[in-house]
DNA sequence: CAAAAACCTGCAAATTCCTGCATGATAATT
DNA sequence: AATTATCATGCAGGAATTTGCAGGTTTTTG
């Protein structure tokens, strides 16, 4: 078996289950311990997964339950800081949670007057110390996990917005299958929203690029901008330059 | 199972219940005491969590939670803990903001089954961590001052409700002027509350009985329990002996 | 204060990892 | 066609990690 489908099989494996066992793929594939180590080692420098001791993790599933407050935070914060130029005085803006946005919340200008609207309670309270910015978050069913409010009654309040600009975090970015999640329900919101802006901004940090998940949010052409914590001309982003996709 | 899954796991854990016991993860992760010492030790001198005799508690929730910040929390303390009864497995609460309600919904019974309504997003956040309750955040223009949602579209999706129980807090009571409040908005959204629900509870500090605001929230007649951190027979709270309000 | 629970230390077995090297396959060059 | 360079693979061994256990110490609790 050629090392390509090799590499194939472990993402397969990946996706489906979030992680592998060195032991196992060695049954598997039938090949050497060393052979699998190589192979999940050049892919751990592909950033294509996440290498442990005694196997390897979906960079996703790593994420998604993103430790505590301060997991990547320098490059969230650096991310925050480009996404900035797009909020300007007077707009309409629609975001959704993560860390990211409200790190992104944290470094507004003072003296910013806009308009928030937000399905997420901490971002809520965050942009509330900001004298001219009024809030307004949209209420429904508060997911656990996600800290985010989501349902049918957030979808039909969404979907009587219209934005200028639509902030929003994402799990997974990929040249040609574009963004993608796996929850269901999270999924429904992020198209509403998308479709409630003018333009979308998608902020995430580089982990996330050229995975895949089970579910379709949208193709890059219906996004605007791409923020990473990467230069805008850095190998890693080379594919996602698309038209009409602005990267920075 | 890999280190680092474990370790994701009692992250959850503790993103969803603020703390971990060693001998739960022993069970649920089916590991030996050792390892599990060894995994949060580990992850203590990553400061991913606060390590304690037991088990280990969030970091975040130590360092952001101000104990000194909550006025006459004592006081309030006992407010909750005698709240508590009230509220029942399978009922549907509608609740406000309010440190009150806060240290109310942190006393709330680990396995408590109920669905909540709040106004207030931090009491979403905190009552998220309960795994059996459903939380619906109401949705609409978010206060700067007092951190909850008001206005016309609360106050529509408000009436659309009906809950056992409406707990919340208050600015002034007096025996004869009732409940009364400063802020316009605020007092419509409470004359809202208390009537879409069958029974009212007001938790209150006694720093607040005998005062009178400009605006008129209720008679004393239209609530069911006045809760403060006093002996339900204190002289201070003898004027409050009305027909059908339950002094606890 | 005494039992119970939780903790720590050191140790040993098992597993996994890494490095260097030999082998064979494939591709490129002469 | 022969030679060389490059790559992929497997193996040997030694290093490092992980894990459970035994025995003793500390902390909690009734």
């Amino acid at each position: 078996m050629l090392k390509k489908e090799r590499h194939d099989f472990v993402m397969r494996q990946i996706n489906l289950h979030n992680r592998v066992l060195t032991s196992d793929l060695v049954q598997l594939l039938n090949v050497s311990e060393d052979t699998i180590r190589r192979d999940l080692q050049e892919m751990s420098d592909d950033n294509l997964l996440y290498k442990v001791h005694g196997g390897a993790l979906s960079k996703s599933y790593h994420s998604t339950f993103d430790d505590s407050a301060v997991y990547a935070k320098e490059a969230k914060i650096n991310i925050a800081k480009k996404a900035l130029p797009l909020i300007k005085d007077g707009m309409f803006v629609l975001t959704g949670g993560g860390t990211t946005i409200i790190e992104m919340v944290k470094q507004l200008p003072e003296n910013l007057q806009a308009t928030f609207f937000t399905i997420s309670p901490l971002v809520a309270v965050e942009l509330a110390k900001y004298p001219k910015i009024e809030v307004i978050l949209i209420g429904g069913l508060f997911s656990k996990n996600s800290q985010i409010t989501y349902g049918g009654q957030v979808i039909s309040q969404l979907s009587e917005i219209n934005a200028d600009l639509c902030l929003m975090g994402i799990s997974a970015i990929h040249p040609t299958n574009g963004l993608t999640d796996t929850d269901w329900e999270i999924n429904q919101l992020k198209k509403t929203m998308i479709s409630s802006s003018r333009k979308t901004a998608v902020l995430c940090i580089s982990e996330k690029l050229n995975i895949t998940l089970r579910l379709k949010v949208a193709d890059l052409a219906n996004i605007s901008y791409l923020i990473t914590e990467l230069d805008p001309h850095d190998q890693q982003l080379k594919n996602y330059h698309v038209k009409n996709l602005q990267i920075m």
